[in-house]
DNA sequence: TATCGATATTGACAAGTCTCGATATAGTGG
DNA sequence: CCACTATATCGAGACTTGTCAATATCGATA
């Protein structure tokens, strides 16, 4: 496996965790979060909560902002938005859909 | 690290590939793509490959159409339209802004 | 300074993934 | 049936990832 250094693909492999998207989808719904609400929600230790938060924060994913002793993390307009253009790129083409195939085998079947 | 059962999670692992994803770049680009095509795009052996078409089938990016001795893959319709669905749940919301902290923590300060 | 709570880092292990050579399977044509 | 081509499966090695206990760091407060 050679690591990845396509920045879209670290973004896809840092949404591609169970926990992970879980905790998108919190900051998505709720704005801003303190990583201690993340611990009980997610049913992990806190080690592994902040390693978590950590891969989404190298990804790009997540900014973080201390408040005392409290770290709030929100999500990245920006990562949000070039997520969803990636989604969009991604669109079944109409260049040479499948149902082409069947006349593509009738013109060149070879004698 | 417990195996994904969310199919969210499973199609964006999928996607979370240099190989795969640039494989589902093409097919969005081009349309229905013999497997046979992919071999030299991606420097990758054969096994390889069939191993990384796998998986895209699985997490259901991808449908075949046997043609003969060829077999042409083209995207599943349904799984783009999900991720485009996934890529619009994940906004940054407008419930507890990062910009919001500063008054919460004026407000909460510990005497 | 000492202590406490929140978060990060380290180190290690189990399990997963990517890769490829060797081999098997399926379709085509002689 | 045999040879050929395209694709899939198997098996193994190297590497990556998720997890947690132990420990360190940082900010607040006494």
């Amino acid at each position: 496996m050679k690591r990845a250094t396509d920045p879209d693909v670290l973004l896809l492999q840092a949404a591609a965790d169970p926990t992970r998207l879980s905790i998108l989808r919190q900051l998505s719904a709720e704005g801003a979060v303190c990583a201690c609400n993340f611990t009980d929600c997610c049913g992990i230790a806190q080690p592994t909560l902040s390693h978590h938060l950590r891969v989404l924060r190298t990804a790009g994913w997540v900014t973080t902002q201390r408040q005392g002793t409290w770290i709030y993390y929100s999500l990245e307009p920006s990562a949000a938005a070039r997520f969803r253009e990636l989604a969009g790129e991604l669109k079944p083409s109409a260049a040479r859909p499948a149902s082409a195939l069947t006349s593509i085998s009738t013109a060149f079947t070879r004698s």
